[in-house]
DNA sequence: TTATAATTGATATTGATTTTCATTTTCAAA
DNA sequence: TTTGAAAATGAAAATCAATATCAATTATAA
């Protein structure tokens, strides 16, 4: 956790950027949740500790975790965006339940080849993909 | 396209719900037009033909025909909702140019194996899954 | 024909996100 | 320290796609 925090620093430092009260504390928050989060729960969650950050800021500070790496957005079929942690964790795809929304995260070596060898037949230059398994998990199917 | 007609047709009348003028002319022009196109696109198309109808319209009309299983709308990264033809294509997946918006049709069954390895490996009961592979096609790489 | 119900299109509303802008905070130079 | 410029903040307004509302229109079947 401390890593992460190093380097958003880092990364405001970089880009002449401050690293202001606000964004410290939503970026802790943020790192000491490890869930999707919206960035309405990521706010609501900030407001318990710091009843004066707004809404704006904390969308503002999503963004700048993006831009460092530090957290990835993800659209889903509902429309809904949700952030996710991407400091200590590898690329991933994710397997996700319909009926509670658990997330599972995915790595599959050979799917990733096989999508390369898809770029390559149609000449396309790979850059990245997404991937969702939707389906019901052990619990919900009960 | 006939059948994709007569499909619709079928599937109002079963539901008891008028197959209106409006409803036919915006079938009509979205059969006629291969592409992945949004709303917004579509009722421009729709109004040069039948300037009288209405956004809501057009709305309520992909909605019918993504229920009566014609279209499919997919969400992409940015946030944009588009529809796609589902009649007469099986499954498939999506290569897309980040340049110039190509799209290419993806069908693989080793993925798809490995998809339902995955599903089954995590105890989760299926339902679907969407893939997005991301690059730069040949024409805008040179 | 007439009563009933569905459909339409204009408009209003929603909800998530983004922008604006006056105020506050920070930082660096004097 | 002060002070001035630039950046950041928070509240509110604006945006934008999508959805709902509702009076008027249209179609259907008795």
């Amino acid at each position: 956790m401390q890593q992460a925090k190093d380097a958003f620093a880092k990364y405001l430092l970089d880009k002449g950027i401050r690293n202001s009260r606000q964004r410290h504390a939503i970026l802790n928050i943020f790192l000491k949740t490890e869930k999707h989060l919206t960035a309405l729960e990521l706010y609501n969650l900030v407001k318990k500790e710091h009843p004066g950050i707004g809404y704006a800021t904390v969308y503002r500070s999503l963004k700048l975790l993006c831009e460092a790496g530090l957290c990835r957005e993800l659209k889903f079929e509902d429309g809904t965006a949700r952030y996710e942690h991407l400091y200590g964790h590898k690329h991933h795809d994710h397997l996700i339940c319909t009926s509670c929304g658990k997330f599972v995260e995915i790595i599959d070596q050979e799917i990733e080849g096989l999508q390369e060898k898809i770029f390559k037949a149609h000449g396309f230059h790979p850059q990245r993909h997404r991937m969702e398994l939707y389906g019901v998990c052990k619990k919900c199917k009960k």
